[in-house]
DNA sequence: AATCCCTTCAACCGCTCCCGG
DNA sequence: TCCGGGAGCGGTTGAAGGGAT
């Protein structure tokens, strides 16, 4: 009896992906586009359940991810939206391009949770935790009922709230080269920002592509990504956007590239490593060449 | 150098939602 | 309208890495 298991799960592996795992899936889907995902893993020759790809692609394969931490304008929108929608993450993401709702997720538990306590504001209600210290006697259900009542408030509000979204949506174009839209709403969250001048920008620093700094490579300084040292220009100090990226542990190059074009994309296997990285077409002749050079 | 502890985050699990028959 | 199957969502887990002792 009970409920039937989402897929066989007799011989399905489990556990982290492996690089060639991950090709077989990227691929699947770049052949075939995304199918009926309990059919994917039988399809692309995975021993994996249909659920697992789909997580697998969404959370770290999907070329449009971002990567790294969250910048300060995300943090906010992700407080302010959790302030009025709850743990629904799923939506918080769709309000923040190239996130997902895993990555919000741990983020919001692992960062912003703590930093929220430290202000002295409740993550769960979003009001300043009282002197006398009430929420620590609550109990589980009153703190479950609280949260409830949170979440039914904004409920009610959907629509309105919606249409907050919408806005926010419609002025993310702006923020990316404004920091946040005024249109939105962030007085709450510039509330703990005033609270705490540091929040978020002193653990998150917000460095533009073209503030990077590369620092000449020296015997003492490797990448980590094992890029050889004639990868970087010889010059003291290089701006990212001059640097060709030949060599990176995907996803990070897509997104420095872009995805204009994703045919353009190539998919090999980094002998150095063992571990898969992405390159243009047409850089992939350059690159070779020159690590053929910088190896010898 | 070894061990322990803490933090982070990828991945899993189980439930709900949604849609087609 | 009901039912079943698939997709999506949110909570939880556990491995890995890093810092402290």
């Amino acid at each position: 009896m009970g409920r039937q298991p989402c897929c066989d799960k007799v011989g399905l592996k489990k556990g982290p992906w492996t690089a060639e795992e991950d090709k077989k899936l990227i691929d699947f889907i770049l052949t075939n586009g995304q199918c009926c995902w309990r059919a994917v893993p039988k399809l692309a020759g995975l021993l994996r359940c249909g659920k697992s790809c789909r997580l697998r692609w969404i959370n770290y394969l999907r070329p449009d991810l971002k990567r790294g931490l969250l910048s300060e304008s995300e943090e906010k929108l992700v407080i302010e939206l959790h302030s009025r929608l709850g743990n629904k993450w799923s939506k918080i993401a769709s309000q923040l391009p190239g996130r997902t709702d895993n990555e919000i997720k741990n983020h919001w538990n692992t960062h912003i949770k703590k930093k929220l306590r430290q202000m002295g504001i409740d993550p769960i209600t979003h009001k300043p935790i009282s002197s006398t210290d009430e929420h620590h006697h609550q109990t589980g259900q009153q703190q479950q009922r609280q949260q409830q009542e949170q979440v039914g408030v904004v409920a009610g509000e959907d629509e309105r709230s919606d249409n907050m979204i919408l806005q926010c949506s419609q002025s993310q174009e702006e923020e990316k080269s404004a920091s946040v839209s005024g249109s939105f709403d962030f007085i709450e969250a510039d509330t703990f920002l005033q609270k705490s001048p540091g929040f978020c920008t002193d653990e998150v620093p917000m460095i533009q592509p073209d503030e990077i700094i590369v620092p000449c490579a020296s015997s003492t300084s490797h990448s980590s990504t094992s890029l050889p040292s004639s990868c970087f220009s010889s010059s003291p100090s290089v701006k990212a956007e001059e640097i060709q990226f030949t060599c990176m542990e995907w996803p990070e190059p897509m997104y420095f590239y872009g995805m204009d074009d994703f045919n353009q994309w190539d998919l090999i296997s980094d002998d150095r490593d063992g571990k898969l990285a992405f390159y243009p077409l047409n850089q992939l002749h350059q690159r070779t060449t020159r690590d053929q050079e910088s190896w010898n």
